[in-house]
RNA sequence: GGGGGUGUAGCUCAGUGGUAGAGCACCUGCCUUUUAAGCAGGGUGUCGAGAGUUCGAUCCUCUCCGCCCCUACCA
C-alpha cells in the first residue's frame, strides 16, 4: 500500500533514470574523505593564519548531504552537511567543465555527494570549498523539509526522526548530550570500582518495583514471561554472589500511561555497592549528578524550562514526613490513620483504597510537596509500606533508610539501604500480597527464588536507581522525555476506518 | 479514561457555504564570490477518513483516526 508519488518524487526518479541511462551509478559504495566539515574549516583557519587572506588550502575530500544550493549562472554555491556541521561549496563551470557543472546544478537537495576541492574564504567571509570534482553517492528521492523553519510537526519529528535530525541541528545536539551523559556515567562508575553487567530482560516474574508489566510468551518453553520492570533483584543476587559493586544501564518496561515524564520503555541506571548504606548512596548520587552536569553542561547552574536549577553540594535534604507535616501544619509522625484520611479528604485527593499510615503519607507527599522540589532535593525516610525492598529504620520501624532525589519536581533517583534480612523480606512480600488482595494491582510479587538467595546471606548493601531519560531531559532543557528518546512510541498509523 | 486544541501543497502556515492561497521547496529562463541569493514566468492539492444537512461542504452536524496540551494512573 505504497502512497502515490508526488510531483517532486516523480521528477527525482526521472533524474535517477537519466543518470543511469548516462552510465552514472547514483548509489555508490564508498568515498574516502580527508576531512569532516568542521575539520575542513579548522584546517583553513590554520592555513589562513600563515598564508593571509588570499590563502588556499591543500586539496581536500568532503562528503555529506546537500542541504542548500544556489545556482547563479556559471557559478553555483551549495552547502554540504555532515555529522560535524556544514560547509559551503562553490562550483564553477570553468573549473568543472560544462557537462559536470550541468550535472552539479542538476543535483537535488538531500542528495548525498562527495567532493574534491580546495578551501578559501569568499568576499562575504565564509570558508568555502571550491570543487574541481564531485560524485553522487546516494540520490535522494524525496524532498527535504523546509530549510528555514525546519521540521516542526511533532508527529513527523517523532515518526521520522531522521528528518528531524537532518532539518533541526539542535536535535542532534540533544542526542549527543544524552550519549555523553551515559558515557560519563560509565566513566564515573568505573572510577569508583563498579563492574557493568547485564541481567535478563525476559523474566518469569516482574519484580523489583511496583508496576504493571508487559507480558509475552516463550514458544519453545511454552511459558508466559514478563519484560522486566526493574533491574533490582538480579543485581542484588550478584552482590550475594560476590560482586562488590555492580551496575547496569538498561531498558525497562512498564505497561502504564505515558506523558512527558513517562514512557513505556525507558532507561534505568541501577547500581549496588556492598558494605555501604543509604548515606553512602546519597554521597554517590550527589557526586554522580554533579559530575554529569559538569560534563554535559559545563556549568553547575542550568536553566530548565525557564527556571534556574543549581547543582551545588550539598543538595537539600528533607525528611518526607517532616516535609508533609510542614505543609499540613501538623506533626504527622504522631498522626493516626483517620487523621491522615481526613487530610487526604480535605485536599481533595482520591488515593488507592486500603492505604495505611505510610501509604497515606506518601500520597500526601506526592500531592502536596513533590512539585515544589525544583532544586535538587533528597527526600528521606519513606514509609515501610511503600518500600518493600528497603531496610527498616532502626529509630522508627514505620520508616526506611531510603531517599528519592527530586529535580524540577520530578523523581530522578531512588535509593536505600537494602533489606538483607530474609525473614523481614518475606514478611514484606506477604504484606504486598495482602495489599493486592485488598485491591491494589501494583504490588510486588512474592519471589521465592529471590528469598532463597537472601537466605545465603546478603551483605549490607546500598542500592540506587536513576532515570536516565528524565535526567537527560533536564540536562538538555527538553520539556518531555520524548525529546530525549530517539524513537518514542506513538500510536500505529493507518488505523481501521 | 475525562476536558481542550489541532489536522489545508513536499515543508512552514493563512483562508472561505459557491469548488483553494502565501513563503520555502519544485519546474522554465537570466545571472562567475552568493548565502533565508535575486529577477521573470509556472500551482504541483483526496483541504485527516466516513456519513449527514444543503442546489452546492475544505468550511455546518455526527462518527471515527492521528498528534499536542491539561487532567487521572505510574517512575
Amino acid at each position: 500500500m505504497e502512497a502515490e508519488r508526488t510531483d517532486q518524487e516523480m521528477q527525482r526518479r526521472q533524474k535517477l533514470q537519466m543518470l543511469r541511462s548516462q552510465g552514472i551509478e547514483p548509489y555508490q559504495s564508498r568515498f574516502d574523505r580527508t576531512h569532516s566539515a568542521a575539520q575542513a574549516i579548522a584546517l583553513f583557519e590554520q592555513v589562513e593564519q600563515s598564508g593571509g587572506a588570499e590563502a588556499r588550502s591543500e586539496r581536500v575530500a568532503l562528503a555529506g548531504r546537500l542541504v542548500a544550493i544556489r545556482v547563479m549562472g556559471k557559478a553555483t554555491f551549495a552547502h554540504l552537511q555532515d555529522f560535524s556541521g556544514r560547509i559551503q561549496l562553490l562550483a564553477k563551470v570553468d573549473k568543472l567543465g560544462a557537462e559536470p557543472y550541468r550535472r552539479f546544478t542538476d543535483l537535488d537537495l538531500g542528495d548525498v555527494i562527495g567532493v574534491h576541492g580546495t578551501l578559501f574564504r569568499t568576499r562575504r567571509g565564509e570558508i568555502t570549498c571550491e570543487i574541481d570534482d564531485f560524485v553522487l553517492l546516494a540520490k535522494s528521492l524525496r524532498p527535504l523539509p523546509e530549510k528555514y523553519h525546519g521540521l516542526k510537526d511533532k508527529e513527523l519529528r517523532y515518526r521520522q526522526r531522521y528528518l528531524d535530525l537532518i532539518a533541526n541541528p539542535e536535535v542532534m545536539e540533544v542526542f549527543l548530550a544524552r550519549s555523553r551523559l551515559v558515557e560519563e556515567t560509565r566513566t564515573f562508575l568505573r572510577g569508583r570500582g563498579f563492574t557493568e553487567v547485564e541481567t535478563p530482560v525476559l523474566q518469569a516474574m516482574a519484580g523489583g518495583a511496583a508496576a504493571r508489566p508487559f507480558r509475552t510468551h516463550h514458544n519453545a518453553l511454552d511459558m508466559d514471561l514478563y519484560l522486566r520492570i526493574a533491574l533490582e533483584l538480579y543485581l542484588k543476587r550478584l552482590i550475594i554472589g560476590g560482586f562488590d559493586r555492580v551496575y547496569e544501564i538498561g531498558r525497562i518496561f512498564r505497561n502504564e500511561g505515558m506523558d512527558q515524564w513517562h514512557s513505556p520503555e525507558y532507561t534505568m541506571l541501577e547500581l549496588y555497592q556492598a558494605y555501604t548504606d543509604v548515606e553512602g548512596m546519597m554521597e554517590l548520587t550527589e557526586s554522580l549528578v554533579i559530575h554529569l552536569v559538569e560534563r554535559v553542561r559545563g556549568t553547575p547552574t542550568i536553566q530548565y524550562q525557564g527556571q534556574e536549577i543549581r547543582f551545588s553540594r550539598p543538595f537539600a535534604r528533607v525528611e518526607m514526613v517532616e516535609a508533609v507535616s510542614r505543609v499540613v501544619g501538623e506533626d504527622l509522625l504522631k498522626a493516626d490513620v483517620p487523621t491522615l484520611q481526613g487530610l487526604i479528604q480535605k485536599h481533595g485527593i482520591q488515593p488507592k483504597p486500603g492505604l495505611g499510615w505510610g501509604g497515606l503519607i506518601a500520597e500526601l507527599f506526592e500531592e502536596l510537596v513533590q512539585d515544589t522540589l525544583v532544586q535538587p532535593t533528597f527526600v528521606l525516610g519513606h514509609p515501610v509500606e511503600v518500600s518493600p525492598l528497603a531496610r527498616r529504620r532502626s529509630s522508627d520501624p514505620r520508616l526506611t533508610d531510603r531517599f528519592e532525589l527530586f529535580i524540577a519536581g520530578e523523581e530522578i533517583a531512588n535509593a536505600f539501604s537494602e533489606l538483607n534480612d530474609p525473614d523481614d523480606q518475606r514478611a514484606r512480600f506477604e504484606d504486598q500480597a495482602r495489599a493486592r488482595a485488598a485491591g491494589d494491582d501494583e504490588t510486588h510479587p512474592m519471589d521465592e527464588d529471590f528469598l532463597t538467595a537472601l537466605e545465603y546471606g546478603f551483605p549490607p548493601t546500598g542500592g540506587m536507581g536513576l532515570g536516565v531519560d528524565r535526567l537527560a531531559a533536564i540536562l538538555t532543557d527538553q520539556p518531555s522525555i520524548r525529546d530525549v528518546i530517539l524513537f518514542p512510541h506513538l500510536r500505529a498509523r493507518h488505523a481501521e476506518p
